[in-house]
DNA sequence: GCCCAGGTGTTTC
DNA sequence: GAAACACATGGG
């Protein structure tokens, strides 16, 4: 079987062992887009507890996120890391959003200049920008993160070490384009990743066996 | 105490 | 291009 086949293959296994995943884990588009940059290289858990702040002091809205200066803004979202970071990358994509009349006004810039727009933004890469194009604009684009990653590498798929945009291909050109079907495949690849096979090739149990 | 986690930007070779 | 480093917290 070709790689292409496997690529496409992987997805109905997973899709019939695991079912639907109903992704990305927030209530707003919004949510979306400060999960994605407040996730950067962390733990789920402790972006939970940053967003969990902000929801609990009502600051989750564009405007009152805007009011806010980094300075103010990063000891709130603190369990998420890098928050110094974090908070001038995270008003700077606000920034840009507000400028460009709201998630409202992206949803009618096509795919490819939307993208390398997030792209040009300082603080906003490729997984960054997908995760937003995917999950809050529902934009067929694959999300490439580590946990795609290590799970093609660990069923001998890829070698591991491929860049961002060369595996982005690889899906792309491996299933039809559709974001209901990336949401979904990746949603299953990260199910996978967090609840089986950290450190051996197939643990018992796993639906892949 | 050490290692890791749903990256990105900068610097250096 | 690739590799090394900074950025930081919380959980195993």
């Amino acid at each position: 079987m070709n790689l292409e086949s496997e690529i496409w293959n992987l997805f109905r296994v997973l899709y019939s062992e695991l079912g639907s995943q109903h992704w990305w884990p927030a209530d707003s588009a919004l949510e979306v887009i400060v999960g994605a940059v407040l996730t950067q290289n962390t733990a789920w858990t402790n972006v939970e507890k940053a967003i969990g702040e902000l929801k609990r002091r009502r600051l989750l809205s564009r405007s009152r996120l805007l009011s806010l200066a980094p300075r103010e803004l990063a000891p709130i979202i603190r369990s998420s890391g890098f928050h110094n970071l974090k908070a001038r990358r995270l008003l700077a994509l606000l920034s840009w959003i507000d400028a460009r009349g709201g998630i409202r006004a992206l949803r009618r810039v096509r795919t490819p200049a939307l993208r390398r727009q997030l792209l040009d933004i300082p603080g906003i890469g490729p997984e960054t920008a997908d995760s937003i194009l995917l999950y809050a604009l529902d934009r067929p684009v694959f999300v490439i993160d580590a946990y795609t990653r290590r799970i093609l590498a660990r069923y001998g798929l890829v070698r591991g070490d491929e860049t961002y945009d060369r595996l982005q291909v690889l899906f792309h050109s491996s299933l039809p384009r559709s974001a209901r079907l990336f949401n979904e495949y990746h949603a299953l690849l990260v199910r996978l990743a967090k609840t089986h096979c950290r450190a051996v090739p197939l643990c018992s149990g796993c639906p892949l066996a």
